[in-house]
DNA sequence: GGCGCCACGTAGCCAAGGCTACACTTTATT
DNA sequence: AATAAAGTGTAGCCTTGGCTACGTGGCGCC
């Protein structure tokens, strides 16, 4: 095995699949917003994401496609039950990664941003690493 | 401060700048291209990332057009020192990311993938934490 | 010199995720 | 009920970063 495909399958899985960063945002946003407000509307994501209501609309096109959000024409929406096993999943992945920045001494602000840039980069490993570490932390005081 | 703004605020520095993320992966491979083979060419940076030389050459034009890379037509592709500096940035921060991810326990091959998501997505801040933390490791052996 | 191979450039296509402008629906207010 | 306001949808445009297909430049090897 070459060096240069070593850089290469690096590379692959790091660049690509925006796609589905953007799929676990939106469904873990439905699912935050339905349990502050009982529903979930296009304009909320807006809101959230701070970009226009088109831009919602589109990505939640998207996703509807892809079987995680149903919704009718002006209807609230809603998680399908994979769009529900993939904001849970997001969810837990999320309160790792901001516990263990947090246990290591990030402060809240910069943790809460830091965690939305790496949530969706660590590995199962590495994750189970942070939570080791995040606990032992913790034990010490 | 409303909550809701709290969210735009995070969300908006970790959505986007993926264009940021681009241009610092294409001048560290420079960099790290010059220094193994002498010269950087197009071709070279399509076999490192695992794409067809023409997106090589769309992004190489993007990083041109914001002065980070200079090259002649069908010549090598030089740093300019903007390039350069930022660079040197990238490989710092990475290096701080995988020696950390390597201190708490995450196997080469793993931290070799997963730096390469994470190192675009941590501040200041949580970086210097990441430093620290790994020296302690360290120590304590 | 000519041939072939590799590198590079260009044209033109695609999806994702941004936007504005405008039309329509739903809901609230008077 | 009528009107205003808020929410949603649609059309059409942009940039980034993917691709294939095809034409051109540069260089080594007969």
């Amino acid at each position: 095995m070459s060096q240069r495909q070593t850089f290469s399958d690096r590379h692959r899985r790091t660049r690509s699949d925006h796609a589905q960063e953007t799929a676990s945002d939106y469904v873990e946003a439905v699912d935050d917003i339905r349990i502050e407000h009982g529903r979930c509307r296009v304009t909320d994501l807006a809101k959230r994401f701070d970009v226009s209501h088109v831009t919602v609309t589109k990505v939640v096109a998207r996703l509807k496609r892809e079987g995680l959000i149903t919704s009718e024409p002006y209807g609230p929406l809603e998680l399908t039950e994979a769009g529900r096993q993939l904001a849970a999943k997001s969810r837990r992945t999320h309160q790792i990664v901001y516990d263990f920045l947090r246990a290591i001494g990030v402060s809240e602000q910069i943790a809460a941003i830091d965690t939305e840039g790496i949530e969706h980069h660590v590995s199962r490993q590495t994750l189970e690493c942070f939570r080791r570490l995040t606990e032992e932390l913790r034990g010490r005081g």
